[in-house]
DNA sequence: CACGGTCATGTAAACGTTTTCATGATCCCA
DNA sequence: TGGGATCATGAAAACGTTTACATGACCGTG
């Protein structure tokens, strides 16, 4: 690997000339300007990051941390991120937290030996003890992505006027008996905004309040969950899950229970992944511009490492798409009834 | 930002003891790792890796570029790779090439100035020229991931002989008619590789070379092409895809034409995409292990770091995971017609 | 013609580590 | 009790850049 020092000598300047022809300061003749760089042609040279970023004190990289790749929504929005990170000259490392709280620590802390300028993460809970304190305690630039507004610049949507919004839906299509289910609440400040404003919405208009699944991340066969939800007569009619992975899931699973969408359940998703609309029935959902967030995550970061203070929050806006798997309520009489299989999972607030 | 300097004037000793009991080597009386230690943790002092990159000449990150994130199959191999390299201490910078050649190499570019250890690329052809050219003149160690063998150790599925299996699928579901769509079959050496034993296969058994439809990868819109496709007597009734998203697109778009799967065709994947088996009807497919692809890439990329030399050729196992998009053929006389839209990127070779 | 100014380039320090070599102290055993 | 081995530590060089400062050549002007 050819060193500036190795240009120098074969041009017969110093390195600090290479140096300036590299990066097109100071004055150079027009002569002495071709020798190098038919150094640097002859040679191969391509300047080492890693000494320009000891002497510069940046790396010109982002770290990102989301919980997985396997969700397009996070994989597009990585795709956004790098793709702005990129036309700024900055790489972008990645790392995944698989949903674990306890391996965020760990993750981040893997980017941050990388020596990233700044972070974009999405944390299971930025307000959470353990995670608040080290968030804060971070020396760079950090920008939240999909959390709800933290200790750092967050780029988000309106969670929970989206499940207002989700709650809405339903109603307005005559449901009066509604649901949540989501990977875990507990674990994901957004699952919970979405739930809140879901389950506002329902009470102010005088509904009991929503029942409330949870299934873990890995588990990926809703059956048994949604067979003891759907069992008795005071199953729900309407569902919110609370992304498209679930929503497809669930959709799945009712079918394999003998149950069809919309007819005996409305669902509806979030996120807007663009397999939902390929589904049979096409999945209603609420987007989230992924990708753009990705963009503006990057932005953000960007801006805060030229030395600007970004703002507290950055809420771009969601969007219903109607698709067909959402229709009216069923009477009660024209639903078939599901055996119920073992307990799991079920709990109602 | 606390330096190696500041904890050892802190602690009272010099930084080569300094840097000794961070990395474990030498003696150090443990008195004084003790003073050290409380330095380290008094000033939050982390080493810098830019410092003892430079020194070391390694970076401990491994490059990464793959077509796109939105594809779940890249994104899983990028998450299993991630997975490996951490395990060995080694972050992961990623880039996306879009699926455009000429950007594969600024992409790539970028990378190497980001001065990653080692490569681990798909890219659309390593045997096409301008690419084959600065493929090898890389001097970092390079993994192909996806792609065919090429001038670079290469992990991957036998997709000719997965083309074979496919046509066998049909064949011996009593199809006489196929056809294959990718997104390019001169930009993807892999989709060649699958058309390759797929048209072989059929022409082994006196069937008619299959017709070969292309669409660019930023089509989503797959009904004008199929309805050419299907228009006609001849058409196919076996059509084997180059990827699941475009599977799932050609099921959703024949529903589009009235026409259903499998009934009026069935249809065959490429990747085993967990989107697939959610699918109404569910996906045949031919998955490729693509978590686990990452992971050997990873893995094989860090053996030749500590200079062992990979084989050339890792040749992972594809499985055919049989849904229900694939039936027997129908007679012709039950299968309506379609009108033939504009014409659009078909060709029958 | 002398002198201030620009131009073109070189010298050397600095960035934060790791590591080789050197050094003094301590130890063990003959 | 002396001397080689081991232990514990320090000094300084090296990694590949960028950049502040220095230097000499040349130019134009009064």
């Amino acid at each position: 690997m050819a060193t500036i020092r190795d240009v120098a000598q074969r041009a017969g300047v110093s390195i600090a000339t290479v140096s300036r022809v590299i990066n097109g300061r100071g004055t150079i003749r027009p002569e002495t300007r071709d020798r190098v760089l038919a150094a640097i042609d002859a040679l191969g040279f391509r300047p080492n990051a890693i000494g320009r970023s000891l002497k510069a004190g940046r790396s010109q990289v982002l770290g990102v941390m989301v919980p997985t790749l396997a969700n397009p929504v996070f994989a597009e929005a990585v795709e956004g991120l790098q793709h702005r990170a990129r036309a700024a000259g900055y790489g972008v490392m990645i790392t995944t937290s698989e949903y674990d709280a306890a391996l965020e620590r760990t993750a981040v802390e893997t980017l941050l030996i990388g020596r990233v300028d700044a972070l974009v993460l999405t944390v299971t809970d930025p307000a959470a003890e353990p995670t608040r304190a080290w968030l804060d305690g971070l020396d760079r630039p950090v920008v939240l992505i999909y959390n709800q507004p933290g200790p750092c610049p967050t780029v988000t949507v309106d969670n929970a006027a989206a499940g207002r919004t989700a709650a809405d839906l339903f109603i307005r299509a005559g449901h009066r008996r509604l649901a949540m289910v989501a990977g875990s609440f507990t674990g994901s400040d957004r699952a919970r905004a979405r739930w809140t404003g879901f389950a506002a919405q329902a009470e102010a208009v005088g509904q009991a309040t929503p029942a409330m699944v949870e299934i873990p991340f890995a588990e990926t066969d809703l059956r048994p969950a949604l067979a003891e939800l759907m069992a008795g007569s005071a199953a729900p009619t309407g569902l919110f899950c609370s992304n498209d992975l679930i929503a497809l899931r669930a959709i799945a699973a009712l079918r394999a229970l003998g149950l069809r969408v919309p007819r005996d359940l409305s669902v509806l998703g979030f996120d807007g992944i663009a397999a939902g609309a390929l589904f049979e029935p096409s999945l209603s959902t609420i987007t989230q511009p992924s990708r753009a967030m990705g963009e503006t995550a990057a932005a953000l970061a960007l801006f805060e490492l030229a030395g600007g203070v970004a703002e507290p929050v950055t809420i771009l806006p969601h969007r219903l798409v109607e698709g067909a798997s959402i229709g009216p309520p069923p009477s009660t009489s024209e639903r078939g009834d599901v055996t119920s299989p073992t307990s799991t999972g079920v709990s109602s607030t």
